[in-house]
DNA sequence: CGATAACCGAGACGGTACGTCCCGTCTTCTC
DNA sequence: GAGAAGACGGGACGTACCGTCTCGGTTATCG
């Protein structure tokens, strides 16, 4: 029998009838994300989280449309999402910080196996896929875009960069090592990457 | 004899009995790559391969450890795997048409969403994701290393370059999008990957 | 959504507030009476029946102790209980007539599956078999009853038969085909059972 | 009964694998036939028979095709079906031990209230209804009719009477007082029922 | 060259999870 | 306030596959 009581001060009795929906939808994702980072996508079952949650399965299939959906939403609740990218003068030095902080986040951090399996199962689930990339890729993507762009009208990068290809050569490199790991993912290779392109992109 | 069927008007009716192992194996393959490009990895079930195939559910879970490793044999069964790599005195060419083919497999063909849904499974299959790595992307990184080594040789890149980096930039860069598609992967795209990073690389 | 507007003039939009009870407690007896008619028991929900009624299901459970009793009560209200008893001086032909219309009434009407279901609910189902003796079999019986005592007073009829044990034989025996039907229950049926006993009753 | 292995040590532990059908089959039926006379059919549940038996749902929704059904087999499983009817030359004494015993049998042990609420069931359910016609009442019918029919041929009974409504007027009033508890079910009432019809019959 | 052992198909078994339906309870908001 | 609206925890439903295991039958191999 599932046992998860992680507040010990409200013991046993919860009533039958209506909760705040709030609190209900508070109770589901936290119990998402516990159990995604526990047992990751594979043993995510909607059923044990609607079992530690002490909810009802029905109440989770009413406001989440597919398995994928809410293992992102508890993700998020569980593991703040940080969005700061810290723009100083320096273009070379602000990305290889941000690109080493994502290698050491999904190497060094629960959240990297988890990602790969939410952009795993999202290869299957077109409701978990589109809300990837509204709610986590896209944010992130166009971050790097931005900070990007700052550095062109400063002149410290050629005016005529397809910013958004050099995302995908900077971050996108790093999912690949991350999803098909041929090599490992290290902070030398995130430092390379940034080397590799550096050179034509001033 | 008190029941006698000609083989003639049951065609579907095989023996019951042994069957060469090669035989059985190869209709399995058949039938689970069929049933990939049909209904990708949603919808590949080892009891659907075993009805098509005619065969036992037990004599697939004999060969193979995973339901990713029979999808991934199924898919080479089915779509040969070509390898080829020209190799001219252009390395900016060579990149270039790589990785143009490349897109268009993906793109145009049904490869591109079973490899995709391949990597998806693979984030929790270890099998799959072994399995993977040694007889697709592996194979295929060491043609592209050993391409971008040639060049090295003859002058026409910088020799301290890391080249698996390179590869990474390029082919994960596709990837990337191929797997999170906030944006779409075009020729176009292919070309200024090449683009960015030739600059640099020279 | 259901929807089910038996008057043209209310036609969707109920308020949500506050309506007089009698108009309620009607609607919903109405919806019941319908909707047991049109599905039976199997089918006959309390949510059905609120929705049809446009009604909250705890109105409903205000009211009424379990489905049973609100299919009963919903019975009553579409198909008006007629309980009249034609007593001529002829007890065979008062008998006869009065068990040949209960026989078309079971057989020719959906009155007939209603009733049988109500009782086959009510096996399992306390509250409803208590209400459906006091206010359908009770008072029949007892109707029955007091023409078999007048006959007896006039002479047609021994003095010493125990009346009830003939309402058994007369009607019992009719419910036993409706509700386990070995056999058809038929006019001639009826007939016959009257024939059966009147020998030995008078 | 080929092979018999008496392994009395490893009771708990069954293998996930197949078993012998029968095995399986004996076993639901008795875990059927004791939670019917445990909780009635109320709370019969497949879910529960399952777990009792220790079996897959699956198993038993591929043998019985509702749940009264399951409940019919288990009820004969548990309850041993005596079909014996004394004959002998006293047609009256025949009836009324047969009438008083089945009096007794759905009064004095659980089978009673497992009957009527098979009955019950049987209204909303053709396939427990047909099963319960077919090896039930049908069979207990013929037994009657039977012994009816030979007190004609040996003239301690009218010729031109018909045996089944007959039957009818004997044991349909006794499953009348059964289903509709409007009067008790009594060992007396048995034997007015004969007294009542024999003044006709002979 | 006929017996036998290997191995396959067929498919039932105990399970887990699915998504649905309805129950009876409870809260919120409206009239 | 009473009633609708409707969410809540719960429980059972019937389905789909999973991975395991037994059985019956055929065939290749070996005595």
């Amino acid at each position: 029998m599932a046992e998860f009581t992680p507040d010990a001060q409200t013991p046993a009795r919860r009533g039958r009838g209506r909760r705040p929906a709030d609190q209900v939808r508070a109770e589901i994702l936290t119990a998402a994300g516990e159990l995604l980072l526990a047992e990751g996508m594979a043993g995510f079952t909607i059923e044990k989280v609607a079992a530690h949650a002490g909810a009802s399965r029905m109440t989770i299939y009413k406001w989440w449309p597919s398995k994928g959906a809410l293992a992102l939403d508890g993700y998020f609740t569980v593991v703040a999402p940080t969005l700061a990218f810290a723009d100083t003068a320096d273009i070379v030095a602000d990305l290889t910080n941000q690109l080493v902080a994502f290698v050491h986040l999904v190497r060094d951090t629960t959240a990297g196996r988890v990602i790969s399996q939410l952009i795993g199962q999202a290869q299957t689930d077109p409701e978990l896929a589109a809300a990837y990339r509204e709610r986590y890729s896209g944010p992130r993507r166009a971050l790097a875009v931005e900070t990007l762009t700052r550095a062109m009208a400063r002149g410290q990068l050629r005016p005529d960069i397809d910013s958004e290809s050099v995302v995908d050569q900077l971050w996108g490199a790093c999912y690949h090592r991350l999803l098909i790991a041929d090599l490992p993912l290290t902070e030398d290779f995130a430092r390379t990457l940034v080397d590799n392109l550096i050179r034509g992109l001033r």
